[in-house]
DNA sequence: GTCTTCATGTAATTTGTTACATGATTTC
DNA sequence: GAAATCATGTAACAAATTACATGAAGAC
């Protein structure tokens, strides 16, 4: 239920309408919190329903736009101010390194070397996200910038432990000779 | 779709009725992994179903025991030998922060306080289910360690970056008297 | 006048959650 | 014999994905 959150977040920022969520859910948004064309369009239909935003009479190419309301401003403060939620986890990446031993050592190393190369990719799209955006005038400036640094730790982080987890196989493989240094 | 892989995974090792296997979701994979009862005992009646596991007869108390079967085999190494996928992102603390700016700067503050707290208080769980854990004749016990390693680091990692951001939040704000250092 | 972008929807299906229901066996 | 644990399910609902459908306005 935090697709409605999102929503009212950027429209306690300014209105605007589906399409313009849309991009917002695209672009940088994206690596915070994902969501389709069909469901921003059905959610926002919801809230509308439920009178947390308004829309505007239909525009130029049926655009509607959409506008926080008192209650949608009183809704979206009251979630930013609970405590963290039960987000059950759901993390596809730990599930399969969790089952890794079912492989022979030498195919789990190179699961462990493609995450390894993965957060590294990461990493230089984050640097990349970092150097186009236009950090002056944006709203959330600040806090986009404190979400930014988490992506770039977690990736360096992933990393780090992807490295030292290739140690660990290796360390515990059977003696014979390494892929890389085999004749 | 990945339950379905975690119910394999976890049957390769042994044959298991849906209550062991949910012992399994309540206990150390519920980190990694969490499902429902009702998730469980209707996802193994569609693996049944495809023939990716087989049902004993039912036993003491209707008990069922299932194991996999070669094609379930083939589909869980399947599984693991695929680059990992497009789980869509979605974070919803990182999300909370990222519309923090609505509030004031010392609830802001605030809210980073209680996610490093948090950070911490995860920490001390993980170190405590590291304790309790029975390392020795696990069949898991090598990659289960990886994925534990990972849980601390990301606690760690989530730690120092609540507390950086509470120090950006600080430097940014105007220069009044500070709360703890008021009145 | 064609292509692109803007702009919004519906329908079917899958996945996950919450609530409810039931009964057998073991333990004390 | 009462309580705890073992053991499995159904039904209703909410959230998310995939596929399909349509049409207006602007760019060239």
């Amino acid at each position: 239920m935090s697709l409605r959150h999102a929503l009212l977040g950027l429209l306690a920022d300014q209105p605007a309408s589906g399409y313009d969520l849309l991009q917002r859910f695209a672009g940088s948004l994206d690596n915070v919190w994902s969501a389709s064309q069909t469901q921003v369009y059905t959610e926002l239909t919801k809230l509308a329903g439920e009178g947390l935003i308004t829309a505007s009479e239909e525009g130029p190419r049926r655009r509607k736009e959409y506008s926080i309301t008192p209650a949608g401003d009183t809704e979206l403060r009251n979630w930013l101010s609970t405590n963290e939620s039960k987000t059950p986890a759901r993390n596809e990446m730990l599930l399969r390194v969790f089952f890794l031993g079912i492989l022979p050592p030498q195919q789990a190393l190179d699961h462990m070397a493609g995450i390894r190369e993965r957060s590294r990719a990461g990493q230089d799209a984050l640097a990349a996200l970092e150097q186009s955006t236009d950090w002056t005038d944006e709203a959330f400036s600040d806090y986009g910038r404190i979400a930014l640094e988490w992506g770039k730790r977690f990736q360096t982080m992933n990393e780090e432990w992807a490295q030292w987890a290739e140690e660990q196989i290796e360390a515990r493989r059977p003696g014979e000779s390494r892929r890389e240094t085999a004749g």
